[in-house]
DNA sequence: GCGTGCATCTTGTCAATGACAAGATAGGAT
DNA sequence: ATCCTATCTTGTCATTGACAAGATGCACGC
């Protein structure tokens, strides 16, 4: 039952976390009121608390759904690298809320055995697709494989992955200059292949 | 005078500054309380409204101060891109408090005039700096300069700020594997040199 | 059928906060 | 000396997060 009248919601949790994130997007998660969540949703101030105990509690609910979500985008990527951080750059525009909270620990528990699951799923990801030979820039002709060859790849991953979360982050902060169109996929398609030549 | 005591403080507006960064570097900018800050500069609690209005006031004095600090530190680290990222990273590093705050624009008045001129000075300083002939990637050799080179050129200004930003945040934000040591210059500098091959 | 246990939600309360209003103080200009 | 005005204080209000205690009703056992 997905109604919201009588005393038992029915499905407040989800609906709790559907309106943040809404709110988030509206007026980012500083501005977010458990008190305002519960009046969108129609039940008393204190509702939330049974849910997610306290604020944190709430962004770490956030956060998880984020980082499963983010997991899932990558993979349904594939694994060349400007498709993978054509992916990234989609999901931080399309899901705002998700990913200004995952990356702002300090409002949420990060220890919590739900976040680290998915956390370390989207970085599989993120990494195995990197690694992929296909998409490396130099494909290691020499053959070695020693320490510097793992900390290169190690650098690539990072240099990858900095570039496109700098790029949807200036982007969601409103920080690029002005006449860049209105299509962020555009404008990171052109970021991102500077990467590679 | 910079004391600190009797009916007039006497350096009021600066000991607020000071003591809001302070606080920003320990918690975030969303746990900064103005009346924490009343109470860390020994004055009452509603002394920091004569100075900054309100809360968004304080941040924006804030940002305008880190974006000329940033303009400041990129002008001292010349015109090589390779440089000028490493200062662009280190700026985020060591003024943690006003970089966050920078770039979380609902936190302040981003058409302020203060910060307007501010953060176009840092952009000219950044822009003039990766526009610079011996840091292009291809030196246009070509010798035509039409709309695409000027496009071209613009992709990669967005490139190098995107890839030394998203490092940043991901520095700042714990998002980085474990492992990397504990300085961000050793392991800025090779994620940075990726972008020039 | 019918209690009963427990998850779910409510009401009530408290300290902290941001914002605003009105008044006190003092340093400096005339 | 007097006033003027920037600076700071005291007082107040609505809002919020957190917590405590109680109400409600669904599900399950008998």
């Amino acid at each position: 039952m997905s109604d919201t009248r009588g005393y038992h919601h029915g499905d407040l949790r989800r609906a709790l976390l559907s309106a943040a994130v809404q709110a988030i997007e509206e007026s980012g998660p500083a501005a977010l009121s458990l008190r305002d969540l519960a009046r969108r949703a129609g039940v008393s101030h204190a509702a939330p608390a049974h849910h997610f105990g306290d604020r944190a509690g709430l962004f770490t609910a956030i956060a998880a759904q984020g980082f499963d979500t983010l997991a899932e985008a990558l993979t349904d990527a594939g694994d060349e690298m400007l498709e993978l951080g054509m992916a990234y750059v989609d999901f931080a525009v399309r899901h705002r809320a998700h990913f200004e909270v995952m990356f702002h620990p300090e409002l949420y528990r990060a220890d919590d055995a739900e976040v680290r699951a998915a956390r370390e799923r989207s970085g599989a990801v993120l990494r195995a697709g990197l690694a992929h030979p296909s998409t490396r820039t130099r494909p290691a002709a020499d053959g070695r494989a020693g320490d510097d060859d793992l900390a290169e790849q190690q650098a690539e991953v990072l240099a990858a992955w900095s570039i496109v979360h700098g790029f949807a982050t200036l982007w969601l902060a409103g920080a690029l200059p002005a006449g860049l169109g209105d299509d962020p996929a555009v404008v990171a398609r052109s970021v991102i292949r500077h990467l590679y030549t």
